[in-house]
DNA sequence: TATTGTTATACTCTATAACTATA
DNA sequence: TATAGTTATAGAGTATAACAATA
């Protein structure tokens, strides 16, 4: 079972990031696009999530800035603090790739029942609850 | 369902990322590895398998070349091909990983019973043969 | 003193383009 | 001519260490 957990994700990663090449997003700047999809998050929180360095957060989000689709901002209540949100057009470029990316894993998802599917989503979703405290998301 | 599947892989790249870290491989390192396991490949059947350039793979493979964990070797048939093999100090490194890896995915895949087990992996399995000529691996 | 974030530095991973050697 | 591989180059992703500003 191992093995076949383990060679789906590669599947799948390689699916999103053939997806994200074509939009010119890695795979991180995938998930910082995710996540920032509904809210906003300073620097170290975006870093602990994703299980990075925080100067390898400064340099992901320098890069998406620079394309206009993250954006820095103050935190009220902290002055040392950095509040990082989408912008717009990364918004717009978020939906899409979401697209993308489901049209992309349908030929692989698609064919499953209804039941099969939810029996999936049951299993992993065990396997995910009892996974070590998330080290990259 | 789509969720479920992306979350999870996510979740086992990070462990496999961590894990591979912690042995200074990188996840494309371990691949390798894994490929060239239990059997010689020639240098652009590796590119092409992972979905890499061929200049990418030189790198990697000097890299670990130089760390004695893989050695180049002639082609018997056609002098411009060159095979790649493990070595015994690369396969020793490959057992241990390994054996860490199913010690870190245990928590997360241990606690299913034999019969969700059979099921997951047949789910899984279904979504893999369903999956796009695999553009990585 | 501790925390938040940036910068400098170095290394890996990656692709493109130009090259050598062989087929 | 076409294929196999390397090298030069450039940019992204990553961590460590040193730093500035704020708490």
């Amino acid at each position: 079972m191992l093995d076949a957990l383990v060679r789906s994700s590669f599947q799948v990663m390689g699916v999103l990031t053939r997806v994200g090449a074509q939009h010119d997003l890695s795979l991180t700047q995938l998930r910082v696009l995710g996540i920032l999809r509904d809210r906003r998050a300073r620097m170290t929180e975006l870093a602990t999530y994703l299980g990075l360095d925080k100067s390898t957060m400064s340099g992901l989000v320098d890069r998406a800035e620079r394309r206009g689709l993250l954006a820095r901002g103050k935190n009220p209540g902290d002055r040392r603090v950095v509040d990082v949100f989408i912008t717009p057009a990364g918004l717009a470029l978020a939906d899409l790739v979401q697209d993308d990316i489901r049209q992309a894993l349908a030929p692989a998802t698609g064919h499953l029942t209804t039941d099969e599917s939810e029996r999936l989503t049951r299993l992993l979703e065990r396997v995910l609850s009892r996974a070590e405290p998330s080290p990259s998301g």
